[in-house]
DNA sequence: CAGTGGTCTAGACCACAAG
DNA sequence: TTGTGGTCTAGACCACTGG
């Protein structure tokens, strides 16, 4: 039984999913130890761990300690999404990337972004409204506020030449985020930014980033009409 | 330099990352060898890797053997999405699944999905139509064509008690696919199954799932108007 | 060719949760 | 309490790729 061949991480990440696929191993049912599977296909634990941990971020294997391993009843899809700077977006589609700033003010946020920004009555945020453009048609709209007190150097910043989506990406080292998509229709301020009808269907990212408990940013993005996102299972 | 208690990779992950968010390590910029740090930090090797691994995985990190290891230029937001069955999204949001079958017929597919499809000529497929109900409202509508030759199970399927969305999650082991979203105006079709406005703006799931070279099924879900769809970067 | 990340191993200890 | 996954270690070899 030992001596398999299947002594790298990836061919025993494969053997599994095989007894998955084939219902060897059905949905609900306990797999072997790693122990035992390492015995089984004759490589170390570590490696058989590898394979099984992976499959585990993947929702296809349900582990816990005591408990063993178990094949996922309900697979959740996970799928993973790349969310890149806008102008690397139009730039990789081999179009012209073109930006221009609308406003840049700052001032009090109305209440519905003051809840979103957790931002205390009468402080001031950074309101940037821009457009990027693909081959000279508007692309997507940027709705942003940005929070000064979390973000004093923002202030001083020229968001004429470089957008707020990559001066921030570039100067604001990552924390934690939270991304909700949906469809809008363009209300008409929207539409006469992005040159489309009113009413149309717009693709639109809310995009909140926070480091520790102070909110850095809330952006949103409307999209142009016929926009879509892509991403893999 | 040796015993820091950096002595888990959660630990020297966090460290690194620090190093990158005060600027210690640019973005571009090179960072010591695998070896070093794991003498800096007084580990294993592996224990470096693995949070070094874990980073590039993220996009934080740009690794090649030879080359080294580097702090990504542009770090890509990658967010992750959990796809779940839709009657599980209803009912965690505490809401009542209901589901309705409109039609379940074999035909051919018109051109368009055929393509899709990657279909010969005259082939047959099963199309799939129903409706998704949360508290008795239209949540979201399905228009599926399932691949028979590759899933003949599917034809004796009973789709009135069980939504294909579900079947096929059940039935089909994990395979490949490819998504996108997109943003679309309500059709006097859909806007009747959703009950809806025609030219809503609807928030649309195009789905292909695949195994090997084979396309099993391809779907359209569109989404009543107002849905949101979160995810955590 | 040589330096770097990628991985495997065998063994060990720890942390958690089911019984 | 005890079995299971989670992780660390020290050492080794391999695979890729830049010089």
């Amino acid at each position: 039984m030992s001596h398999n061949g299947f002594n790298s991480w990836q061919a025993v990440q494969e053997e599994v999913l095989r007894r998955i696929q084939t219902h060897i191993w059905k949905p609900g049912d306990l797999i072997p130890h790693e122990a035992d599977l390492s015995k089984e296909f004759g490589c170390a634990r570590a490696t058989v761990n590898r394979a099984l941990r992976q499959l585990a971020e993947e929702g296809l294997l349900d582990r816990k300690r005591r408990a063993g391993t178990r094949v996922a009843a309900q697979p959740a899809r996970k799928a993973k999404l790349e969310i890149p700077i806008l102008r690397t977006e139009i730039e990789e589609g081999g179009m012209n990337y073109g930006y221009a700033l609308l406003s840049c003010k700052s001032k009090a946020p109305p209440m519905s972004v003051k809840q979103r920004l957790q931002s205390a009555a009468g402080e001031k945020h950074l309101h940037v409204v821009a457009i990027h453009y693909a081959n000279s048609q508007p692309f997507a709209c940027e709705d942003r506020w940005i929070n000064l007190k979390a973000v004093p150097r923002a202030e001083s910043a020229n968001f004429e030449e470089v957008s707020a989506n990559e001066w921030l990406v570039n100067n604001i080292p990552f924390e934690r985020g939270a991304i909700v998509f949906s469809a809008q229709s363009a209300s008409s301020r929207i539409a006469k930014r992005l040159e489309c009808d009113e009413g149309a269907a717009l693709f639109t990212i809310d995009r909140k980033t926070m480091r520790e408990q102070s909110v850095l940013t809330v952006v949103q993005i409307s999209f142009a009409p016929g926009y879509q996102m892509h991403a893999v299972l």
